[in-house]
Order: C-alpha cells, then sequence, then structure tokens
DNA sequence: CTAATATTCAACCTATTGGTTGAATATGAT
DNA sequence: ATCATATTCAACCAATAGGTTGAATATTAG
C-alpha cells in the first residue's frame, strides 16, 4: 500500500520531538546542529526526524556550503487540518442533534 | 516521559485504519463487529485499534449485554486542531512577511 | 442445558520506530 | 596541507506497532 500525502504528514506529526522541532523552526531557518541543541538526544537522531518531516513535506532543505539550512512548508498542514476540522464538524452537528432530539423528548 | 493527551490524541490520529474507523463512526453508535465488517482485517485487529482510539479518549465505550456499543468523543480533537491551527496560522505569518520584505526590496 | 454470538485476552511474528555509536563525506578555517 | 566543523550513512539495539491465530469469557437464543 502506497502511502498518502495525509499519512506521512499524520505520522510526522505523531511524535512529540518532531512537533517540537516544527515549533522550533516556525522561528525562521536554522541549521541542524542550532536545531538539534536544545534536544537531549544525539544530533543523529534529530537527523532522523528531520528525514520523516522531508518527506512529509513538512521541512525543506537549502545546502548553504556544509552547512543545511532547514525551513517549513505548512502547505501538508492544510489537508491534516481539513481532516480533523470535517471530523470535528461532523461529529458536533451529530451530538447538537442528538442533545436536541433529548430535549423535544422532555417536552 | 508521560504521554501528555496530545501525543495520544496525535498518535491515534496516525493510523489510517483508525482515521477510517473515525469517519465510520461519525454515522452514529456502532456495535465492534459492525464496525469491523468493512475492514481487510481479522476483528482483533480492530479491536486493538478501538483501544489505542479509547485511549485517546476519541471512542467511548457503553457495554448493551454482550454487545459493545462505540461512540465518538471529539473533545481532544480540539487540542489537536488547536496546535495545528497555531503553527499554520505563525508560518502563514512569517512567510507572508518575508514576501513583504521581497517586495519593498524590489523598489 | 447447549449452542451460537460478541468480544477480549494472550502469545506470537515481522516490520518499523526511535534511539545509539562509529565511520564517511564535504566544506571551511588556519 | 591540516584540522575542525557540519552533516549524513551504516550497523546495531530495544521497544512498539500492527497484524495473526487460538483460547477464554460473557451473554443471548433455542
Amino acid at each position: 500500500m502506497i502511502a498518502a500525502a495525509l499519512d506521512n504528514t499524520m505520522l510526522a506529526l505523531a511524535d512529540p520531538t518532531r512537533r517540537a522541532i516544527l515549533q522550533r523552526l516556525a522561528s525562521g531557518e536554522t541549521r541542524v546542529t542550532d536545531l538539534a541543541a536544545p534536544f537531549a538526544m544525539s544530533l543523529n537522531a534529530v537527523s532522523k526526524h528531520i528525514r520523516i518531516l522531508e518527506r512529509a513535506h513538512l521541512v525543506r532543505r537549502r545546502r548553504a556550503g556544509r552547512e543545511h539550512l532547514l525551513s517549513l512548508d505548512p502547505k501538508p498542514l492544510d489537508e491534516a487540518a481539513a481532516w480533523i476540522e470535517q471530523q470535528r464538524q461532523f461529529w458536533t452537528a451529530r451530538l447538537d442533534a442528538l442533545e436536541r432530539a433529548l430535549a423535544e423528548n422532555d417536552d
């Protein structure tokens, strides 16, 4: 089964370290080393997380000499947000309908 | 590290089968067997997915005799949606700022 | 009581994840 | 040229995920 775009996005977002990386990247282009510094794990571990974020197209890499500068690409988030919002809407509508039905039953 | 609520939610949403289960549940309370029927995997596998959804508090279980009726709880989605929306907002703002800066540079 | 149904529990298997360490590669600084 | 820096690659490891099958449990139906 080929992994759909939404799959990769959701998978990438499932890990707290990766979410932290994304938040950190929100302040602008960052080198791998600087990005990794605050995390209590090896540079290599962070490097692997970055690969997963790249696979999901949430992070872009620009080579500048020996440094790799990472930046965010928010596009894939649209699909993820859309999925969640759609569910929320459906479910909330359903719950509201249920509540109304119960209220009518009280008459 | 204790898994935060958002962690469990995101993890639960990361699997396509579980997202499909949630979508299926949007049409109302459903028995485990009926819920599992359309999936190309054993009932046991679906049962395990349900446990994970329960751990994330996205699904509630009501026992009615030998049947377990499952229903949705949209609350955890709020936090997930909030996280994604916040990121989107930040990143988009940043990208817009960058574009404006480039435009000014053209003058 | 017995048989069927609905569901979980338990053990197992394989693939993936998230981490490690050590070596390789590429670039920059002196 | 040499040394340091930035980063990945490769091999490994333990834990988890996602699936299987078979047995156990609880409830309902005949």
